[in-house]
DNA sequence: GTCCCTGCAAACGTTTTGCACACAG
DNA sequence: CTGTGTGCAAAACGTTTGCAGGGAC
């Protein structure tokens, strides 16, 4: 919301028009946008975005660490705006959905680590939500 | 290896020589190539063998169960063919490589789990090599 | 006024598809 | 023989890039 906007103001973001609105199109919870959802709903707001705008703001807010890049079996990759709390995903096989889920994070053990230095762990639970499971 | 190919006969499975290189392929420890690396190794041992082939292949097997898909934010898909035991994936950030480690899964309590049925767990450690933490 | 962001369209890499032909069963 | 796997090429899909023009600071 406005909290990403003030703060990427004051660390000299040049801000325009469409990365307003593709700012505010990632605000709430539970969101996990695709960048053609973001776009859809930034042109909802302002229908002079482009998608190559759209692309190049959700890759910078990732670099800035204002967004997390997510990467699932789809293919396609998705735009989670919490990057406050470390949280892992629940999200349904059948359609999609996405939830955020607070849980501690799975720690290696020495000898599993390979002399690796683990830097963060992308945790998803596959699963099928109430809505799938009931209609099948 | 054998294994896999005796599986898949006694399951029915047509066994053709572009099938056999393939599934020849991904037989190892610690193996999660891309379609591609799967084509280059296939063509190898038996150059007629076509992309689309390596593809359609390879989605047959994981329908079968007898590989895993997994996909990280390169954007491209691995197969993994270690599906009996368990595991999660510990890859390198900056050269890709990527080493099976077992763990216990985390589980999720009931409060957490938001009414959804999971049916597994995908796990990533985002880390940093020996090799590649030298020679930064 | 300067620099960087923007839109457009074309290029890119990966994956999928349509269609004859070939071959395992 | 029959059904299905195969190769080729083209298309589909998400993403990235090059470039001329425009707007934030």
């Amino acid at each position: 919301m406005t909290q990403l906007i003030d703060r990427l103001r004051s660390r000299g973001w040049r801000l325009t028009a469409q990365r307003r609105v593709i700012a505010e199109a990632m605000s709430g919870e539970h969101v996990h946008a695709t960048a053609d959802e973001v776009l859809g709903r930034a042109r909802a707001a302002l229908p002079e975005v482009s998608r190559a705008t759209v692309y190049s703001t959700l890759s910078e807010l990732v670099s800035l660490g204002e967004l997390l890049e997510i990467t699932h079996a789809d293919g396609r990759k998705r735009y989670d705006p919490n990057v406050t709390e470390r949280h892992h995903h629940l999200v349904c096989v059948d359609c999609g959905q996405m939830l955020d889920v607070h849980a501690d994070d799975p720690r290696l053990s020495a000898d599993q680590r390979h002399g690796f230095e683990v830097l963060d762990v992308e945790v998803t639970f596959r699963a099928r939500c109430p809505d799938c499971a009931t209609d099948d």
